[in-house]
DNA sequence: AAAACGGGGGT
DNA sequence: ACCCCAGTTTT
């Protein structure tokens, strides 16, 4: 053996131990590091994807408590799974993490598999998490490679592969696992994210207190904070919306209207307040629709959904960003016509929902050209909005703990029933 | 290989 | 106000 490969190899045996007994004296005390029950490591990872530990925290306690075992959580009905994950975006890995726990009931007795490729199987769970379980909850000696650890090991190691593509990910997977000392890899997995979360950190990396820094590559050439090279993202495409916040009357009065989003895609089945695409103003640039035409055209989106509300006027504008789209809201308060007629109106949403199912022209003619110039009745020219055919509901503030709603839909629907509440004074 | 899929924190 | 962060599934 070279000196030169010695010399890699006391660089690496310094890291782990170093990291490791670091780790000992500085580790968080976390509610899923409490115990060691692979359902609570499990369910703490699919958490912690794309989020962060203090977001987490509120949302483990309180899924634990309302679904304390893996048979608890498959038998559970998906609005209650749903509501448990109100706020924390990515609802998908909430059904998903359902249809891995009856997994779990049916293939394997409701015991998390201490198994590489039952792990793997499981819905939701891909290789990142599957080696946060083996490793944090069995002591498997299996990498998990996170972004965390993708950029510790880019610094220490100086590596300068792209780490948003696939192969990046490989070669961190198999150095990490060369990394994992004899009978430590539940410490020594965690140790390696705990330094990319407290210390290593993207920005400005505390390196004065970093157990590693000795013999840190980056460090060492100064060029830390470049450090992981990173592909950046397209920026998220702008959509105008209008929403319609509409109030009942008669046998609805002081409840406003919520509608279901479908089944899969953006939100899947979550509730919010109806909205359709914003034509785009004459010549001109987003926002700057004229009230009448808002106006106009939302009667006819309420109308088309089967919705019989009269909008009234602007209310507030709301805006919310996702990773690929950002919604600006224009919300319109609207009053619903005649609750007389509602038995009408669930005809025409019934009527509506047949008439979807046929499929449509492509998306993206809404609003444009023509389409604004129908009569009221007309359907859009692209013939419809999805989401129209969606069930509804009249609802007062305290229904909507019955009810998931994204973040900006809580806001609004929070706001609007406080100034409610105000003016009844 | 690229896009879809939320929400929050740092600067 | 703007920039950054990041696993799995679907296309």
């Amino acid at each position: 053996m070279t000196t030169h490969e010695q010399q890699e190899q006391e660089v690496k045996r310094f890291f782990s131990t170093n990291l490791l007994e670091w780790y000992k004296v500085q580790k968080r005390d976390l509610p899923w590091r409490r115990h060691r029950n692979p359902y609570y490591i499990w369910i703490s990872e699919i958490m912690l994807q794309q989020t962060r530990v203090d977001t987490v925290i509120p949302y483990f306690n309180r899924f634990i408590e309302r679904f304390p075992t893996v048979e608890s959580l498959a038998d559970a009905p998906e609005e209650e799974v749903l509501k448990c994950w109100e706020g924390l975006g990515y609802y998908s890995r909430a059904r998903n993490l359902q249809h891995a726990a009856r997994q779990v009931k049916e293939l394997y007795g409701g015991e998390v598999p201490n198994d590489r490729d039952a792990v793997f199987g499981l819905k939701g769970v891909g290789p990142y998490t599957a080696g946060a379980i083996l490793s944090i909850a069995f002591n498997r000696p299996e990498p998990a490679v996170d972004g965390n650890v993708m950029r510790v090991l880019s610094r220490y190691f100086l590596l300068e592969d792209d780490i948003a593509k696939v192969p990046t990910r490989v070669k961190m997977e198999r150095l990490a696992a060369e990394l994992i000392p004899e009978g430590e890899a539940s410490h020594f997995n965690q140790a390696l994210m705990e330094l990319g979360a407290l210390v290593c950190t993207p920005k400005s990396p505390r390196c004065l207190i970093c157990p590693v820094m000795e013999h840190c590559a980056a460090r060492l050439a100064g060029c830390e904070t470049s450090l992981p090279v990173k592909t950046k993202a397209k920026p998220p495409r702008p959509e105008e919306r209008l929403a319609a916040l509409v109030t009942g009357s008669g046998e609805h009065a002081g409840r406003v209207l919520i509608r279901q989003r479908p089944q899969s895609g953006l939100l899947a089945r979550m509730w919010e307040l109806p909205h359709w695409p914003a034509p785009p103003a004459e010549g001109g640039g987003p926002g700057a629709l004229p009230e009448a035409a808002a106006l106009d055209r939302l009667r006819r989106s309420l109308r088309q959904a089967g919705i019989l509300a009269r909008p009234e006027g602007h209310w507030t504008a709301a805006e919310h960003t996702f990773s690929h789209i950002v919604w600006t809201l224009q919300v319109y308060i609207c009053r619903e016509e005649d609750a007389l007629a509602l038995p009408l109106a669930a005809e025409a949403r019934a009527s509506y929902a047949a008439a979807a199912a046929v499929p449509a022209a492509a998306d993206g003619a809404a609003g444009t050209g023509a389409a604004a110039e129908l009569a009221p009745a007309e359907p859009f020219a692209d013939g419809g909005h999805p989401e129209d055919a969606g069930a509804v509901r009249w609802i007062r503030r305290e229904d909507m703990a019955d009810y998931a709603f994204p973040n900006v839909f809580l806001k609004l629907l929070n706001s609007y029933f406080d100034e409610a509440e105000k003016e009844q004074l």
